[in-house]
DNA sequence: CGCACTGTTGGCGTAGCGCCAAGAACGTGT
DNA sequence: ACACGTTCTTGGCGCTACGCCAACAGTGCG
């Protein structure tokens, strides 16, 4: 929309930036547009010309328009799982399992946009590359449990049934943000109930069986 | 691949099918096909080709792919909600919840391509479509354990806690039929002593919340 | 036996993606 | 200052796949 500002002497008929910087910004105008629209309907033709570039460039810098989309994704799905608390030694189980899940809202609350882009693109037909993306994702959120909940020597069976529980809280979140069948309070109420047993009660039984 | 088998006098150059029949038969291999490639990778002149049709058929029977894709998805998610055993009030909430269970992992094992294939479809972008079919599939379910479970005045908010729960089964039974992390038993204990700790203790205090 | 009905074909128009060669801006050595 | 090589950027060609539609062919009815 801006002039091209040509505060030189020639008008340069395009301006060029460093390859990192090129990059980013196509990738924050794709980022938007595979969030705001389902993937079919976003064209590479459109975002090249958001980005104000040619069609031609988003293959330079990313190849296929899949791998855009899933350079995308990878960027959703790193953001909150970032900054691990300390473990604290003096907190019971049940306080920790209390953090552990406020940390867990405030991160979804905070870019309430982006937590559900991520989830939507999950299950992106059976491409194998996404889906691990996501299960990565998905473990890196319960390594992170793990550590906060201090616990010994977590068995394979314990991950999993954890890994079963990012489900419960992924769709008990939706409720809370997208489908606002669930206040905040209700959604913790919720999550922090529930690992609570899965960690004292269930697991264990399962484990055993 | 059999011949035409022209049994009468002429020849002719096309077998002529009453309409429902025609439209199962393309919509049997849309739905072989697309649960076993991504959606992007299934073309209808792949889909017309295994049927032995020509691609325009598609479009008259189903308008668009993606329509047919919907209709394929909505057969998926219907198979395993259809029978409902009678509730029986002598058991106790405990022992309807076993078998509450035992019948969710029966279906799910039955036929688990499909059922895989049906989550997979999930989350397909931001397709409204899409997400109302699943979110439906979904209440489906819920309204067959509140039903089994005898519960006296469902809330919205326990169908929501309910609704989260179904994530938690998804997850773990993939964690079984395709992680293999987890074995039928184990699924079944995480699943009937999650479900028992919600309906008895979590959810009521949610409820309160 | 002709006639309307509808399942079916085959092909046209178009949109979108992958690719590539030429061109333009920029840094560098001379 | 000027040529030169590098890297970013453009513009366009070719192909695939989808949506659409007019014509055709099989089928039942009067």
């Amino acid at each position: 929309m801006a002039s091209p500002s040509p505060s030189r002497s020639s008008r340069a008929s395009y301006q060029r930036l460093p390859r990192d910087e090129r990059r980013d910004q196509i990738l924050g105008v794709a980022r938007r547009m595979f969030t705001e629209l389902p993937y079919a309907e976003v064209s590479t033709a459109a975002i090249a010309r958001e980005a104000g570039v040619q069609r031609g460039l988003i293959h330079y810098y990313f190849g296929t328009k899949r791998e855009l989309f899933l350079e995308v994704v990878r960027g959703l799905t790193v953001d909150y799982s970032g900054q691990a608390p300390p473990p604290d030694a003096r907190l019971s189980t049940a306080e920790t399992v209390d953090l552990c899940v406020r940390l867990f809202l405030d991160a979804a609350e905070a870019n309430a946009d982006t937590w559900l882009a991520a989830l939507d693109a999950e299950g992106f037909g059976q491409d194998p590359e996404l889906r691990r993306i996501v299960n990565k994702t998905r473990d890196i959120t319960v390594e992170h449990m793990l550590t906060m909940l201090r616990v010994p020597d977590p068995t394979d069976t314990l991950r999993a049934v954890l890994r079963a529980y990012s489900g419960l809280a992924e769709v008990a979140t939706r409720q809370w943000l997208q489908e606002k069948t669930l206040g905040r309070a209700q959604v913790h109420t919720l999550l922090a109930g529930s690992l609570l047993a899965l960690i004292t009660d269930i697991a264990p039984a399962v484990e055993r069986t």
